[in-house]
DNA sequence: ATTATCTATAGATCTATAGATAATGC
DNA sequence: ATTATCTATAGATCTATAGATAATGC
């Protein structure tokens, strides 16, 4: 009852504290605020139950904080978007970048952060959409005025003519696309099938549906839509 | 501890039972398996936790219970889509259908069984997918196939004309349009604003989406989309 | 007699805290 | 001395069952 005690290699509060967070996460992510113990938190980090509670106040805000280092820790490719030209090309290029990001991510790697990452948004949807308004603020926000942009400028340029009523409703379809995409792979079972082996194959189906649908010429995009260079 | 018992109204077993199921399938969609308890089960129908463990073994079978109750009240549009004939005026019509269901259902009335519907796919999406493999092939299977067969049949009538890899991937395309959408409205927050703020339009503009994406030309498009006939 | 329903409660588990102990760094 | 960590446990809650009681239908 007096040496008996267990103990782990000792490291610094904040050490832990991020320890704590990064092992928690994929808890929260599979199973929710709700389906996830203290317990399985405490043996995830591989710390007593009490430990968890030195640096956070409770279960919610260790979620909270989660959700909050998530967010931080996530900054899309936006540097490369934001130094796109508004024109044609920068279109072609805009759409397959979150296709390209998305479909060879959830297929090739076992990059689990990904899948969590998703995950925790759709338990967003499930409760308040907090998190997954920040989520899509953050990660689509420039992206999808650059896209606007360069719808204009592909009119201008002659190379879309159908009548929009709205260019702001097109980044959203083609994002709607993509989260679909990651959502219906989360279970292991399969939930779809495209009739596309190939990855690439599969960016470029659905890269080239979204060009067509936002009324972008056919000969545009074969100008333009050269993956292999992107 | 005698004659305070409090009796609800008696009734048979077989309508207490579905009672049950009715006011146990909210608060799953909701909160999920493990965020609801035994307790909030029984107030929801007015009864005691006891008389539910009468119906159900388990809160698991409960919630089993629920998934398939679900899916076997859950007939879609499937006798109009059966009945098209395979041809460019279906495609569109099936491109269609969908986009006004979901849009218009969950836009307009506050038809919270649509909702919960789509909350306990989303829930399954975070567990094994069984449920929402169920639903997809009741829902989209014979859809996706007439769509299919609609795309190969404008092909020969000379309205589509560019190459496909693959068929099957369209439906697929559309079904993830309608989904996200069904599934960003979930929470109370707004996340999404596609700049229209009329329903049809929106109906509109996805379905036009669409078609372009599938390749259909925009003369057959503007010869057979005609939403005011449908 | 059978069925529907309740009260009461056992036993498990879960969240969170109190208080002790060992390692670290000044 | 301070910090990191643990054990032990309180108190709440949750799932499920046992056993009693009242209403129904033959």
């Amino acid at each position: 009852m007096v040496d008996l005690m267990i103990r782990r290699k000792r490291i610094s509060g904040d050490e832990r504290k991020i320890q704590i967070l990064r092992s928690a996460l994929p808890l929260f992510a599979k199973k929710g605020l709700s389906g996830t113990t203290t317990r399985e938190l405490a043996e995830a980090t591989g710390v007593s139950e009490a430990l968890i509670y030195k640096h956070f106040p409770s279960k919610e805000k260790l979620f909270d904080s989660i959700e909050a280092y998530c967010l931080s820790t996530s900054e899309a490719n936006i540097g490369i978007v934001e130094s796109l030209e508004a024109n044609t090309e920068s279109l072609v290029r805009c759409i397959y970048l979150p296709m390209y990001t998305v479909l060879k991510n959830d297929m090739v790697q076992n990059d689990m952060d990904d899948k969590d990452f998703h995950r925790l948004v759709v338990h967003s949807l499930l409760s308040d959409g907090e998190f997954a308004h920040h989520f899509l603020k953050n990660t689509y926000t420039i992206w999808r005025e650059k896209v606007e942009s360069c719808i204009v400028a592909a009119r201008e340029a002659g190379d879309i003519t159908i009548k929009h009523r709205s260019t702001s409703i097109f980044p959203w379809l083609v994002q709607h696309m993509v989260a679909c995409y990651a959502y219906k792979h989360l279970p292991e079972k399969n939930l779809v099938d495209y009739g596309i082996e190939n990855e690439d194959d599969l960016v470029d189906e659905f890269t080239l549906f979204a060009l067509r649908g936002i009324g972008l010429h056919q000969s545009a995009i074969e100008q333009y839509y050269h993956p292999s260079t992107f």
